[in-house]
Formats: structure tokens, sequence, C-alpha cells
DNA sequence: CTGAAAGCGCTAACAG
DNA sequence: CTGTTAGCGCTTTCAG
């Protein structure tokens, strides 16, 4: 490896100097710069980010943890985090944590002590508190998929408003029996999402049956057997809407299997727009978040929080960006 | 943060010593280990990882390149190297290349200032030499998805042979007239599926029509289109074979917005098997590849690659391991 | 404008 | 068994 100090002895200057022309401090004399740089370009030389970091505290890293990237929600995003990310010099860790805080916890600790310069946390579950301690000592950290309070970065949809809204348009195209497909309720989101079904439904002045929500509850079964039970218990809903698109395809299998035509005998609604969604058969209704856009804005919010703790030793003020939604219609609804 | 030197003040001995008891040589004595031990303890001492790195030349870091995470096939393999590299104590960069080589020489040259131990590249395009050069530079580096000859390590599949069964299940099923939808032909991997449908057919005496052939080419548009075209043009097949998943998926949309029904009026087999395939209406039969294996496995070769390095100072023989693929029968054919 | 020197936090001879 | 020393490759005072 040609390091600095053989760049300085062919340019017949010290190694400070070197170090100041590459990293383009003003007051080096324009002769001894072109000598500089023309040495760098013989040697090929690249300077040694590791040292560099290690030097600076700092290392053009940040990390991205997702639940994990099989998540259909989760590609979208990371690929908006490492675009932008690498836009700004930047190189992206991903960390799978399985919603376990333990894990995101020990690859907290172990990130840091290789200067990772910030986190962004996509992960779903309510807040725990290393995030909070994080943010505290101050650390760069953005939030996505989770938003706790307004007291740290964070950047995400308005859920309750999203499924609000795909309820409203099932409701508006005559549906009377909406029933509702709720993931794991310890998720803000999925009760967001809930929230926003039971408001439209009182809005709309229809009533709200217990009956027609499918809960997805651990040792109950899959959404696929709880929403043929639903359809077997003699309350047929006219449709149904899922808490997250790919629900939404599990609820559409099950419908198909049964022998139920969608969306003559029902229609079925999701929340998300994954890739998948325009895909499948029929293409799915659903409320659209700006994923791509999610990722991308949380790394550059991410970049300029780090940007500004370099600058003034702090955080800035927190600030949570909320993207809007999209009310996607496709086949699945009539 | 608190340093080596702090344990070893605490401690009351030199910093090398608190050195050696921390990489557990076993040269010291119980007595000051269990004192250094405490003081680590008492002041949550972590090892700073990037001076080490610095010190010993590596960072316990791999690389990912791939096209792109949005590419369905990737997710799965990403979660592979992800647990495997975790396992194994190492930290994963994500690189989305957009099958761009000057992209993913811009990524290598970068990651190598970092002393980034190596390298997992799953990008589809022939052979570039930059790749050759890092091998041969004694750089590890395992391929996937790309396997150019058997001097660099690899893991994939055997796309001829894939194709040549998915071909072969649809022959035996009674159909004459198969349709190949074939991805962009500089991609080997299209090429090899290619050749295993054109030996299909021959074995089984079946005419190679270039009627039946749809060919992605930029600018004649999706294939949606060409699909439609294909069963306008009055040769209608009684099967497709898309060369990839996501492209079985184009095709069906095609075929139900023609009107035509899946698989009654035509069967429809797609090759990898992504998530996404089981979801869709008719359930896709594919042929499948092993994605989460293949990305533990070029994991679990790069690691020992690195490890081999390190004890003998040079790379272990290429060695490339075709993973067996899996014939999955759903509803898409007949 | 440039060089010498110190040091980021760690490991590895080399002595003792 | 343990301490001293040097140095990984870089940046940054501090002098000059």
């Amino acid at each position: 490896m040609v390091s600095l100090k053989d760049v300085a002895e062919h340019a017949g200057v010290s190694p400070s100097t070197v170090s100041r022309v590459l990293s383009e401090k003003p007051v080096v004399n324009e002769n001894t710069r072109i000598r500089v740089m023309d040495a760098v370009r013989f040697l090929d030389y690249k300077p040694n980010e590791l040292a560099k970091s290690l030097k600076l505290g700092r290392s053009n890293t940040i990390a991205l943890m997702v639940p994990s990237i099989q998540n259909m929600i989760f590609p979208a995003i990371t690929r908006g985090v490492e675009d932008t990310a690498k836009k700004a010099g930047y190189t992206v860790i991903l960390c799978n944590t399985d919603e376990d805080v333990e894990e995101e916890k020990r690859y907290i600790t172990r990130l840091r002590t290789r200067f990772i310069d910030g986190f962004i946390v996509a992960s779903m579950l309510p807040g725990s508190d290393h995030i909070r301690k994080l943010w505290r000592e101050g650390f760069p950290v953005v939030l996505t998929c989770r938003i706790y309070d307004d007291s740290i970065d964070a950047v995400g949809i308005d859920n309750e408003t999203a499924a609000f809204e795909a309820t409203q348009y099932l409701i508006r195209g005559g549906h009377k029996k909406i029933a509702f497909a709720l993931g794991r309720e310890e998720i803000p989101l999925y009760r967001d999402r809930f929230a926003g079904y039971r408001r439209a439904l009182d809005s709309a002045g229809l009533p709200y049956d217990e009956e027609l929500v499918i809960r997805e509850t651990i040792g109950t079964g899959s959404f696929y057997f709880l929403t043929q039970n639903l359809i077997k218990r003699g309350t047929r809903p006219d449709a149904i809407l899922a808490s997250s698109d790919p629900k939404a395809f599990v609820v559409m299998r099950a419908l198909h299997d049964a022998g139920l035509s969608i969306p003559d005998d029902v229609s079925v609604m999701g929340i998300d727009n994954v890739e998948t969604s325009s895909q499948i058969e029929p293409p799915l209704s659903t409320v659209a978040q700006p994923l791509y856009e999610i990722g991308a804005l949380a790394a550059s919010k991410l970049i300029r929080q780090i940007q500004h703790k370099e600058k003034t030793g702090k955080l800035a003020p927190a600030q949570v960006d909320i993207l809007k939604t999209d009310l996607i219609i496709r086949k699945s609804t009539r």
C-alpha cells in the first residue's frame, strides 16, 4: 500500500504538506500543490480512510437497521437510503434485527466501536430506551416506521389517516361490512391503522363489529385460516382491509381458495404498496407509502444531522417528517 | 471514550498487558488477568475496532455488491449473507451497483481504503477484468449469480439445467408449443437458461421455433407488449417459460389482460422462486434457486477464504459450488 | 507557506 | 510473565 509518506518523499515535501493539499486546505503554494498532485497520480495514491477515521473520530459510515430485508417494504427503503448515502460519500452497513431489541443493542454497541456516524432505525416495535439514550448522548439517529414522539428525528407516514382513507374509499364504494385484518397489536403501526379503520366506520355511521376483525395472535394460526373462518362463520364481509399489503396477499389467497371471487364477492384492500401489489391478480388497491423517499429522506436527514453535529458539537432539534400517502385504486376493489 | 490505556491505569498494569488479556493470549498470570478484567468491567471498556483494524490491516467487514436490492432475488440472498457474516463476527456493507461496472470499480477502490476483508459480488454481467484482478492480487472474492470459469470462488446454480428441467416438465405435461421469454442476452444467466430450453426441445424432438421466443430488447418495449404481440400473431403458444420469475409475472399479466386463462389456455412457468411467486394468482410453477443458502454459502466461503489468507498469506485454490435447484409445481401449469 | 512532532487506540516484537 | 518501544496512516497544532 502506498501511503501519504511515500507521496511526500516522491514529491520532496513533508507528509503534512501532502495532507494539506489532499484536504484542500487553502494555504498551500500552487507549485508544491501541483508537485504533490503529480506524485499522487503517479503513485496512484488512495488515502487510507481507516486511519483518517481513527484520527478524526468519524467513519463516513452509517448503519441501517431493519427487522428483515426480506420484509417487502424494506428493499425500496434500503435503496433510498443507499442511494442518498452514496451520493454524500457515506457507506451503509445493513443490519437485520428480527425485531429483537437485544440484537439491536448488540449491533449498536458493536458499531459504535467503529466510529459509526449515525443510525437509521427502521424497526416497528414500540420505542425501547436504548434508542432514546443514543439520542440523548448526542448520537445522530433517525427513526423510520416507528415514531415515538417528536423528541427524536423521524420520518414516516400517518398510519391512522392511511387506514382511514382506505376504509373511507371502501365505504364510498358501497361496502357495508368491512372486515379488518389486524397485525400484531403490540406494533403501534398496526394499532394506528386499526384506529383509522374504526374512525372511518364511525364517521360514516357504520357500526363497528368485533366479529369482523381478524386478529393475528401467535398460536391462533395464520391469516389464511382466520380469513376462511371468518367466511365460514356466515357473517361474510363485503370487503376486507388488510393492515399491510403482505397480509392482503394472504387474505386474497384464502378468499380465492374458498372459491370467492375478488372483487365481485369481496373487495380486498391493503396498505403499503409494495412492488408485488401491482403484480398479483387482481392487482391490489392500496394506500401507497412513498418507500424509496422515506429511505432517501431518512438518510439525508441523518447526514445533515451528522454534519450539524460536526460543526456545532451537538444535535439540531428533533424534527419528524410525515410524508403523504397515496390512494391507489387497482382491481381488487369494486 | 474509555481506552485501553485507561484500563491499564485503573488496573495498575501496562497497556500491553491489557491487550494480552483481551486477545486471550495464554501467557498472562491469572491474578493480573482478573485485575484487568475487573477494570474492564468497571469502566465498561469496549475496544476500538477501528484502531485494531488499522493496526492489524483487517476490518472484519465484507461488502456485498448486488445490482439492486430491489431485484426480488436479492433480499433472500442478502439475508443469508448477513446472518452468516454476523455469526462469524463480520459486518456487511451493502452496495447497489445497478450493473454498472464503473460503479462497481468505484466501490471496490473506495472500500479497499477501509481495509475491507473481502467481497461478495452478485452482479450478473459477464466478467469484467477488475474482479479477476482483485482475485489475482490475492483478495478474497466470491462470485454469485455470475460464474466466469473455475478460477474464482463462486456459488450458484446450473442455469442451463434449471431451464432444461422446467421445459422438460412442460413437455411431459403435453405442451407442444412452448414459448420462451428471454431476458437481455448479454447476461450469461439468461443465455444459459435459453440454452437449457433449446436443449430440452431438442431432446424431446420438438422443433425450435424462433417465432416463439420473446426477446427483451431495449427499445422494443416490455414483455407485456411482446407477450400480447405473440398471441395476436396467431401462433398462440400452449405454454410460456419465462427466464425469471419477475418476467413470468409480467407475462401472466399480459395473458390475463388479453383474456386468456392460466393455465387453461396457456401454462406459465418461471425460474427462481422468489417470495412473490407463491403469492400470486395462480401460484407460479417454477424452478427454485436456494437463494438464502446461496447467500449463506457465499458468506461462509468468503470468510473461510479470509481466514485462510490470514493464516497462510495467500488464497486457497478457487472452488465453485453449484447448488441444486428444485422443481416446484404450483398452479400456473397444467 | 511548510516541516517537525505528537497522538488517535491499538498490537507486537523485544527486552527483561 | 510483564513493561517499553515502535508504529499502523493519517491530521493538526506549533514553530519557523
